[in-house]
DNA sequence: TACTTGACACGAACACCGTTCGCCACTAAA
DNA sequence: TTTAGTGGCGAACGGTGTTCGTGTCAAGTA
C-alpha cells in the first residue's frame, strides 16, 4: 500500500512462506459502524463538511471507499449517524415541567452550542430528519416539557418543531461562513469576520440613498451584531410568543 | 447540433460556398448572463437543484460547460443570480408604516410562497448572502417598515434578519423532501407524503413507552400538520414577539 | 485435522461533477 | 487585406458517490 517495493505482476522472488505470517499479524482493521462514524466526525471537525468524503474517511482508515459500504448504506446515512453522535453531547437539565420555559430555553442554547462547536455539522443537521437515539432523547425531553406544562399536544408538536428548526437554521447559516473563510485563505476567524463585515457595510453605504434610504443610512447597525446576539434575539421572539400561548403562562419572574 | 444530418469527419461533398452564408445567418447563439440564468431556472423548476449542473445548463443551450464561464464566474454565482431572479417575483404591497405588522406578515407569506413555488431553490437561498437588486428591494421595504414604525434601527435589523432566516429555513426544510420523493420514484406529491407520514407515525408508535412516553403516545399529532400550518404557527410566534417589542405595539385589531 | 461456508475487505471501474487550458472561428479595427 | 482580440467550446484534470467482482480470512462442520 505504501509503495516502497515494486508490486509488479511478475514475482521477483518465490515469496517466502513467512510473508503469510506478516499479513495475519496485522489482524483485520476491524471496521465497524462506530469506527467509521468516529473517523468521519474527526475529519469533519478538523477540515469541515466539504472535506468529508467517503474516500477521505476510507483513507483515514487505511482502506478504500468500497469498504465503508458494508457498514453504511450511503453517505447520507453516515451524515445522519454523525449528527446523532454529536447530539449525544447535549446535556439535558433535570426534568421539571413547572420551569418549562427556562428549561426549554436552556435546551435550545445547549443544542446550539453543541452544533456550532462541530464545525459545519449543521449543514447535515438540517438536511436529515433525525430519528437516531440521541435525537429521540432530546425530542422526548423538549416535547414532554411542553405537554406536561399544559400545552395541547398538537400545539406542543408545532412549537417543538419550530424551536428545533430555528436553532438548526441559525447554526446552519453561521456555518456557511466556514468554507468561505477557507476559500479566502484566512485562518483567523476574527480577521475574516472583520473583513467581511467591512465589505458589507461599505456596500450598503454605497447604495443610492434615493432608492435605498434605510439600508444606506443604517448600514452600520445592519452589520453590527454578530451571530450569538442575533441568535438570542430570535430565540427570545419565539419564546415570548410561546409563553403567551401557554395556558399557564411563562415560568420566569416578570412574564 | 439537432442531429438530422451526419456530421462525420469526411465531407461527403466539397461543401458549396453558400454554406458559409448559412453559418452567419445563424449568427452566434448569443450567450448571455440572462439567457444562462433563464435556462438554469427552467432546469431547476423542472428537475430540481440536484439536476442543475453546469453541464446540464450548457447542454440545454446546445453548447459545452466551458462556454458558461465567460458570463458567470462559478456555479455559486449562477445560483445567486437565479435566486435573485426568483426574488423578482415577490410582489410588495403598498408602503404604509402604520400597518407595519400586517404588511410585514404579508411580505413573509409572499416570500415563502414564491420560494416554495420554485422547487428547491430554497437550498440556494439559504446558502447565499443575497445582495442582488431584487433582494435589496425586498430588504429595503421590510427593514424600512420596521424603522419607520418606530423600532430602533438596531432592533429592526435583528428582527428583519430573523424573519428572513425563518422563512428561508422553513422553505429549505420543506424542499428536502423533494429529492427524496424523486429517489423513491414517486411522482405524486400527496402519495409520497401519505407514505412518509405513515412511516414516521408508525415508528413513533413503536417506540418503548417507558423511555419515550410522550413521543409514543402522541405519535399521531406529531405528524398531523403539514408544512403550511407549521410555517404559519412559527411565523405567528415570531410576530407576536415582535409586536410586544414594538414601542407602539402591533397594528391589528386585538393586539 | 481438513474442508466448506459465508461474511467482510477492497481494487477497479462507472458515471457524474466543477473548473481550466488552449485552440479555433469569427468580428472589428487598422 | 491584414491584424488583433474576443468569445465559443472540445478536451482534459482532479475530484465525487456508488457498485461489481474478486480475494481473503475466520469460524463451523465432518
Amino acid at each position: 500500500m505504501r509503495s516502497a517495493n515494486s508490486d509488479d505482476d511478475l514475482p521477483e522472488v518465490p515469496l517466502p512462506p513467512w510473508r503469510k505470517a506478516r499479513k495475519s499479524s496485522q489482524p483485520r482493521p476491524q471496521l465497524s459502524r462506530e469506527l467509521i462514524v468516529d473517523t468521519g466526525l474527526r475529519v469533519l471537525d478538523a477540515e469541515g463538511l466539504d472535506a468529508l468524503s467517503m474516500r477521505r474517511v476510507a483513507q483515514e482508515l487505511g482502506t478504500g471507499p468500497a469498504s465503508l459500504y458494508a457498514h453504511v448504506s450511503a453517505k447520507e446515512e453516515l451524515l445522519e449517524l454523525i449528527y446523532d453522535r454529536v447530539l449525544g453531547e447535549v446535556r439535558l437539565p433535570e426534568y421539571d415541567p413547572s420551569r418549562w420555559l427556562t428549561l426549554l430555553r436552556q435546551c435550545a442554547l445547549e443544542l446550539h452550542r453543541v452544533i456550532v462547536g462541530h464545525a459545519d455539522v449543521a449543514r447535515a443537521a438540517l438536511a436529515s430528519i433525525p430519528t437516531g437515539p440521541n435525537a429521540l432523547r432530546l425530542s422526548e425531553f423538549m416535547f414532554g416539557l411542553l405537554v406536561d406544562a399544559g400545552m395541547p399536544p398538537r400545539d406542543a408538536s408545532l412549537a417543538f418543531d419550530r424551536i428545533i428548526l430555528y436553532v438548526c437554521a441559525d447554526a446552519f447559516e453561521g456555518s456557511l461562513h466556514y468554507p468561505r473563510m477557507k476559500a479566502l485563505g484566512h485562518t483567523r476567524l476574527s480577521e475574516y469576520f472583520h473583513m467581511y463585515v467591512s465589505q458589507i457595510e461599505e456596500y450598503f453605504t454605497s447604495l443610492p440613498p434615493d432608492r435605498f434610504p434605510h439600508l444606506s443610512e443604517h448600514a452600520r447597525v445592519l452589520v453590527a451584531d454578530g451571530g450569538e446576539a442575533r441568535f438570542r434575539y430570535g430565540l427570545d421572539l419565539l419564546f415570548d410568543g410561546l409563553a403567551a400561548r401557554m395556558p399557564a403562562g411563562g415560568d420566569r419572574p416578570g412574564s
